[in-house]
DNA sequence: TTATGTTTCGAATTGTGATTCGAAATTTAA
DNA sequence: TTAAATTTCGAATCACAATTCGAAACATAA
């Protein structure tokens, strides 16, 4: 019989062992990153972690989904609205970009994790992907009827995504380097550069 | 004693050794690609890959080295003359946008590996991060230059490098999916973004 | 206080895959 | 033609890290 306290003791054991995970996923990538450093990280010993899951790719997986999730969950009132497409378009980036700044370890790795995994972790439709994609749905979406209302100029609706989408990620995280940007810089930036393309 | 055919010979070898390696990194990453699956893939016993090189890791650096030099020698001739930058500028990313079309398997390769790559790796200045650094290097002097001239608008030039690495990052390698796109629609589109942002 | 359920952990176990070995095949050059 | 050098390879090693085990520590409630 599991009481209710015990629960949310279990969940608080959980996020301790999320949180190691995120630090050594981050730093050495899904194969590199070992059960011992995770165990190490989040001070249990390594058996333990085996007891709150399955195995390292759960861990994975479930930081994934529960990042993803959180995402959208932010996200999603901002886009109720689709009166003014280029105004909730932008603060939906503006949301994502606070979400980031407030919580870097964790975007970089939502954004990178993807490119350390291997297919095999793909199969079934994982829950984070479904809240990805809804998300780059519902952008592309604002993108279409920004374009209809003449907000953004007439383009390929998937090809702005991918141009948008490149230049949101390489503003973050600078392909080839060091440091990162405030996120003041960052909305301007945006702003700017969407500001600039509609006009022209 | 090694004749010169014989050395010419050893290099095809290798040659053959990379491109199969290539397929298999491409495809599962460093981690995930085995020898034996390299070995398979390049028609050699697993045992004949360590008479060519010394380690998995080995062969996965040469691929990069070889990979970044041939950019920036196709590069190197069309940023020698300063005059105009934003045509360099723009000649350059046209002769990358051409070779990568050509050969999207290994610049696929090329842009996504350090995405791949324990820290480990990066230890000693790497000739392929030599390279890629000229490179982002001439990139980026290109655009204070232009900047000079009013070619581009002012602004710091690094943010305008991370936007524009970004960009064309997201125009190849769509960071969510599926398809590619065409050296057409890419060199209109990256044309008409530095275009209009210059102009506006 | 004690029996039962829950949580923790270090020490085995195991599987996987990189690297090495040593013998054969092939090429070279005298 | 034949000895030396080069190349090739499948079958051992060997290392490493994921997963499992079984015994303790701890909590709960009768």
């Amino acid at each position: 019989m599991i009481s209710d306290r015990q629960a949310k003791e279990r969940e608080r054991r959980k996020d301790q062992i999320l949180k190691g995970a995120l630090t050594v996923f981050k730093e050495k990538g899904l194969e590199k990153a070992t059960m011992d450093e995770i165990a190490k990280q989040a001070d249990f010993g390594k058996a333990t972690l085996y007891y709150y899951f399955h195995s390292k790719e759960e861990i994975f997986i479930e930081l994934l989904d529960r990042g993803w999730k959180m995402i959208w969950e932010s996200i999603e009132p901002a886009i109720e609205d689709h009166e003014q497409p280029k105004e909730s378009f932008m603060q939906a980036l503006h949301i994502i970009g606070g979400l980031v700044t407030d919580n870097k370890t964790l975007f970089e790795f939502l954004f990178t994790a993807p490119q350390m995994m291997p297919g095999a972790l793909m199969e079934g439709k994982p829950a984070w992907k479904s809240y990805q994609n809804k998300m780059y749905g519902v952008f592309q979406g604002l993108l279409e009827e920004g374009m209809a209302k003449g907000e953004f100029p007439e383009m390929q609706s998937d090809i702005m995504m991918r141009a948008i989408g490149g230049l949101f990620h390489g503003l973050f995280f600078l392909g080839h380097g060091e440091k990162r940007m405030s996120r003041e810089t960052m909305e301007e930036f945006i702003t700017s550069f969407i500001g600039n393309y509609g006009n022209s």
